[in-house]
DNA sequence: ATAATTTCGGATAATTTTGTCCGAAATAAA
DNA sequence: TTTATTTCGGACAAAATTATCCGAAATTAT
């Protein structure tokens, strides 16, 4: 469904708001643990991220990587979703077909539209805050 | 969503099928060209899906690849995903967690059973018989 | 029989994705 | 100010996916 790359940018992202919503901030060494991710390859993604705005870094002893509390019910699945794997998910066709449309629509256009639809909706609506919560609460995990 | 070879795979078999409709059998050749498609690589997936034994393939001259009718709404678009992709897109966890289940489930488990649960539904429930019609009437397209 | 056509199967190559390494820049603590 | 820690950024490497090439096998038509 998604890139491994975007896997671990969600994970990632995931494991820094449990932590920032105890205003901790987390290094490159700990989510890669906690996560079960490798160190470098994550390194990537969360340059990514910082880049586009999602989560914030600092460098140096105690720095690390962090969210503000008060972004964490902006920042929707999406958002990290298109900074690392775009739009392709939501608006290519399930065939491949680069001129596939309404008017000429390749034989599962609707059938597909239905379930890109649910998907896009799903993640356009869920918060890191809401995630992060049930991770904090135990609810639910990110290893293994 | 799909592979590259996964899209290429239903891609084929869609036109063999129409093509199946008038009791034509098509080449690989003719295959490549009307789904616009490397050709080799084609051969390839023609070959898995001939090994599954969803197409009929035969050698020599006027030879190439067919579907029999009676087959056609027996086959479904899943049978096609599972002989190329495998059962990853149904079973796997979104966040590519080896162990996520119900027990231990990822922030995203439940609201990802959702969407491939309809996803799989509508694999499993689109012959392609219907498709091949839908095609065969020019409602719908394979090229570009 | 022979030749031509077509799929089959293995080896190989190109591209993309995933993953590693290492030095530079920033910054906090000693 | 020096040292240690941490992210940043570029180059590089490995693995997976996508794509090509070519000879062999099968089969039809001549």
């Amino acid at each position: 469904m998604f890139s491994k790359a975007c896997e671990y940018g969600i994970r990632a992202t995931l494991h820094i708001a449990q932590k920032s919503l105890h205003g901790e901030r987390v290094s490159l060494k700990e989510i890669a643990g906690e996560i079960d991710s490798p160190v470098a390859f994550t390194a990537k993604i969360l340059q990514q991220l910082t880049r586009a705005g999602l989560i914030t870094s600092v460098k140096g002893p105690s720095g690390g990587f962090q969210i503000a509390k008060k972004d964490m019910d902006r920042i929707k699945l999406s958002d990290i979703v298109n900074t690392i794997d775009g739009d392709s998910i939501y608006k290519g066709c399930g065939l491949g077909l680069p001129a596939c449309n309404a008017k000429k629509p390749c034989p599962v256009h609707d059938k597909f539209a239905l379930v890109r639809n649910e998907l896009r909706t799903m993640l356009e609506n869920t918060s890191l805050y809401e995630l992060a919560t049930g991770l904090d609460l135990e609810l639910t995990y990110l290893k293994r």
